[in-house]
Order: structure tokens, then sequence, then C-alpha cells
DNA sequence: GAATGTGAAGGTTTTCACAGCA
DNA sequence: TGCTGTGAAAACCTTCACATTC
């Protein structure tokens, strides 16, 4: 980029700020809750195990909220970051691969609770296409293309074997889905303005593993 | 800690080149199974959308394992790093919560591949104890910790609703475990020398949403 | 007095760049 | 010549410390 203006201009937040920014919404729900009206940058360091420093300097890349010698309002800061992180509207969400994974994830709570609704499903098992799963029934994998623009699918799951992850994320690109969470143990290849995130649970195992073994003394 | 000697001195490694570990080594695998003998930091790097000299970097950490004008010997490496992570050896591995997520995860392939055996479940529901799970009968919570013992657990994956995950974690702790993987969306306490690793699959969804709504640049 | 908001300091991680070796 | 291994530089992220505000 050789230039831009104030419009275009964004300081780059980090991923790290971002995801603090999910846990503070979680610890903000439990305080409203709880009936809190409001909380301290120090309070909510504690109960996520980080410093007040940190909390305020990430609030503070999105705004003012809080008040001097007071602390945070809990209803409007929720309110606030869920905004931020676009938790304030619902996703339409296709997962694509109803195996062990995928079925879990359709009653997964916790997904429907912030807004990701799963509505479409899609197999390319036969034994698996029409059949039901928590009201929603699984489309033939060939009719992906139409099925996600018919249906407005903002995001796409992907829970297939590793061999079938890259070309049905080249099919679900191609379909104008700009979103993509990835389950397969795949590096997976997605043009610029598509969005691409991995979830790999074998590498905490890993972790744990690399710890054991080397006693490694936990930060 | 105030003192230390030469043989309990040893550098920190961070999280991410713990993390990379992982990704190198499934990359040497499927370099493995295509039968080539070595590979560059720079095609390593390119199929793990890295830079060669942060893989260069990664493993200098623990050795020197490549030849000057080379490359890495491929099948070399992989023993070298599974050895560093510990994925030489098999892991005794009980699952609490046999849920959703807790019974996908029982036949989830890319654990047993990688050495994490789940040998026991625990579960507190009476519909589901006694139940068979791939060949695992689901076991009372209330044996836990004898349980735990007896079959010589060494890793604990918690899959149960967010309210009982803290008092799980204390008894898996008080039965001797070390390494415990989370999956509840809450922070837990664990006493030095206990690892915990939490796996927050909104968080990701999260991220995908924050990078839809403010159109965020991906690096 | 209490707690935010924020430049500056400090620390960590990544990248650069090149000496050294096959 | 080609590619590793690694100090040093650059980039990035976290913490400090304090002026500011309620």
């Amino acid at each position: 980029m050789s230039s831009f203006n104030s419009s275009d201009f964004k300081k780059k937040i980090s991923e790290s700020t971002i995801h603090r920014l999910s846990r503070y919404f979680r610890a903000l729900e439990s305080l409203e809750k709880k009936g809190d009206e409001t909380v301290s940058s120090k309070e909510l360091a504690r109960s996520e195990k980080l410093t007040p420093a940190q909390v305020r300097k990430d609030l503070s890349f999105f705004g003012s909220f809080g008040t001097r010698g007071l602390g945070y309002p809990v209803i409007e800061l929720k309110i606030r970051i869920s905004h931020i992180l676009g938790l304030d509207r619902e996703w339409r969400i296709a997962l694509i691969g109803v195996g062990n994974i995928g079925s879990a994830l359709v009653s997964y709570k916790e997904f429907s609770r912030q807004g990701f609704k799963i509505v479409k499903l899609f197999d390319n098992d036969q034994r698996k296409i029409g059949s039901n799963h928590k009201g929603i029934v699984v489309s033939d994998i060939k009719n992906l293309s139409t099925e996600l623009k018919d249906a407005g699918i903002e995001m796409v799951v992907i829970c297939v074997p590793v061999q079938d992850a890259q070309y049905l994320v080249d099919d679900v690109v191609k379909a104008g889905v700009r979103a993509i969470l990835n389950f397969a143990p795949a590096v997976l290849k997605v043009p610029d303005g598509v969005f691409l995130r991995n979830e790999n649970m074998s590498m905490e195992l890993e972790y744990l593993s690399y710890a054991l073994v080397n006693n490694h003394v936990q930060k």
C-alpha cells in the first residue's frame, strides 16, 4: 500500500487483544448475571489471570469506556465489546462434514448462545444426506454453491477429512463466503479478503505432552 | 526460584515455537509419505506459511539438525521433533463428561494417531454410566480418584458444563494428574506444577466475526 | 482517594543478514 | 553454490508509572 487516507487507516489490533476481548465479554456476562454494576480493570484482570494494565490497554484501542475512580459499567462495556466483536447480531453458518466432530458442533450450545446459528449442513455420504440433525436436514455437497447463496450463509465450518478440505474451501470461496473455520489438520489456501482460522484440537494435547516431558515451568 | 545450576537451567521456549513444532511435525509426516528425503527451511516455511528464518530459529533452540547446503533430513527431523514433543510414546488419557463434544473426541482419529489414547471415560449421568463408547465403558465420576490412579492416567480431558469444571479439576489434581485439557469455557485454577490448557472453540468464530465486521486486513 | 487512559520503558518474538560449512 | 545456524536489528506486545478525571 503506497498511500492511505484517514478513512481507511486503522491501527492494527493484535490477535491476542481480540481473543482477550472474547474473554472479557464472557467475564462481563457472568458479572451481569451476578448483578454487579461496575467492574475495575483490576477485578477483570484477576478473573482472567491478566494484569490490570493489559485490560485497560486492550480496551483503550477501541475507546474510553470507563470512569476514573470508578471503573467500567458492566452492562455498557459488555454491549460495546459485543459490538466490536460483531456478537450483537446473528451469523448464518453452514457446516460441512457431519462426522464425529461436525455433529457434535451442531449441538454445541455455546455457538448458538453467542449468535452463531448453524442453519445448513452438508455431506457427501449418501447415508447422511437427508438425515436430520437438530432439525436441520443434511444436504448433498453437490448443491453446495447454490444452497450457500440461497441460504445467505456468511461463515462456513469445515469438518471434513484432511484430503477433502482444500477443494471444499475453494468451492466455498467461489460461492462468496468470506469467513471459514477449519477443523481439518491441513494448511489451506484462501485468496486475499477471505478470513480463515484453524482449530487444531491436537495442538494443545501436544503442548501438554511437551510440558510433561520437559517438565516445563508454567508461566 | 532463587538459584539454579547448569542441569536445571533451560532457556524458556515460547509457546508459539512449540505450536509451530507441532505443525512442522505434521508437515514432515506428509513429506515422508511423499518419499522426500530432505527438506529446506524454505520449503517447510512455504508449506506452513511462515518464513524460512522462523523455521531455522525454532529448530535451533533444540539443536543443529540440518546440513548446510542441503537442508534437513526428513525422517530424522521428524523423529527429533516427535521426541522433543513427547510424541514418541503413548499417553494414557481419561475424558470426563461424555456429552456432545466428549463423545466426539472419543472417536477422534487424530488423537489416537498421535499416541493420545483415551482409555477411561467418566460421567455423572446415571443413563450414561455403564454405556459403551468405542469399547470403553463409562465409569461413575464418584470413583474418579481411585480409577485415575489404577489406570495410570497421565492426562485428563475435561468436557463438562462450566459450573462443574473447577471442582472436577480439583479432584483430578488431587489424584496426581499433572496435565489437563479443558473444553469448558471457564478460567480454572490449578496449583504450580500442573499444566492446564484451554480449548475454546467459540473464540475462533468470534475472531471471524470481528474480522468480517471490521473488514480486518488479514496478515 | 480511586481507578482510568496512555506515552514511554521493558521484554519478547520475528526477521534480517551474513559467516560458516557441505 | 546452496542452505544452515545465529548474533543483531526490527517489530511487536506487555507492563510501568503517572497525569488526569470523577
